[in-house]
DNA sequence: AGTGCGACCCGAACGC
DNA sequence: TGCGTTCGGGTCGCAC
């Protein structure tokens, strides 16, 4: 499922094919997708052409002329694609045909997926943009900014990862090697962690991460970039998806347990329980 | 304000 | 083999 570092996989591939392209045409197989409505895309996407394309958190966002904005978020299975003519279409949700006539599409397997379009003063309300706290990636990720925000939470460890107002990006799949790269158990209190658990938990969002988007992404769940290429970072992952094999510190064999109804894998002897 | 859960969605995995 | 059931993910919105 597109985290963090699928969404940054998927904009270093788009970025250059889209840049100064104009749109044209739309087509929609699912009209779900779009917000506030498609009505609003059909008015007003054709003649607008793409100036920048970046990312903050999971979003996706298309700085458009005449202060348009549109954004993509993935969610679960979504997919930009512009590798050539696709020609076996399923899933697919939208068509966006651009004025030199090539495409850019969307598909998504379980229409989770988002795509909406606002006036640039309206987006970041409209999305939840505004909500997002600070993206490790593109935000000044620093020791200090961290701890002053994450040590007054309270509740569990991935519970806290996990909330996109307070570090925007991480999913399910991050949550849990982090975790595990801190050596702390998913359920520690966070009002019980110290300062050098704080210092690993930092570390750690940096570290894995970056290691994701080198190695474009995990692909797991369908996920493949604008190419339609997999990621190589599920041969990288400790913890994820490793219920009863070795944990790759200790030996231990791992277990998985439900955080927040979220399946959770951890090494249950060298993640400890604060 | 904070927490927790259902809804959205459908393929894969599982159970009988 | 074949059918029905459960699961899983991100995020929003709704109850408490």
């Amino acid at each position: 499922m597109p985290e963090l570092p699928e969404v940054e996989t998927v904009i270093r591939e788009i970025k250059p094919f889209l840049i100064g392209k104009k749109f044209w045409k739309l087509e929609v197989f699912n009209k779900n997708t779009f917000l506030p409505s498609i009505k609003d895309f059909e008015i007003y996407l054709p003649g607008k052409k793409i100036l920048d394309v970046y990312r903050r958190g999971k979003y996706i966002i298309f700085e458009l002329s005449e202060d348009f904005v549109m954004v993509v978020h993935l969610r679960m299975t979504g997919a930009l694609l512009i590798s050539q003519i696709q020609r076996n279409k399923k899933h697919f949700c939208a068509e966006f045909i651009f004025s030199d006539a090539k495409k850019l599409y969307f598909r998504d397997i379980r229409k989770f997926g988002r795509i909406y379009l606002y006036k640039k003063d309206q987006f970041l309300k409209e999305t939840g943009i505004n909500k997002l706290g600070i993206d490790p990636i593109v935000d000044d990720f620093t020791l200090k900014n961290f701890v002053d925000n994450f040590s007054m939470k309270r509740g569990v460890l991935k519970k806290n990862l996990l909330d996109q107002s307070i570090i925007a990006g991480i999913g399910n799949i991050y949550a849990d090697e982090i975790a595990f790269k801190s050596k702390l158990h998913p359920l520690s209190e966070v009002g019980k962690l110290n300062n050098k658990d704080l210092k690993n938990i930092f570390s750690s969002v940096k570290e894995v991460l970056e290691l994701a988007i080198e190695n474009n992404g995990s692909s797991i769940e369908n996920f493949v970039d604008a190419k339609g290429q997999s990621g190589h970072n599920q041969n990288y992952l400790q913890v994820y998806g490793r219920k009863g094999e070795k944990c790759l510190r200790c030996d231990f064999i791992l277990e998985k347990i439900k955080v927040m109804g979220r399946g959770t894998y951890f090494c249950p002897n060298c993640q400890e329980l604060k």
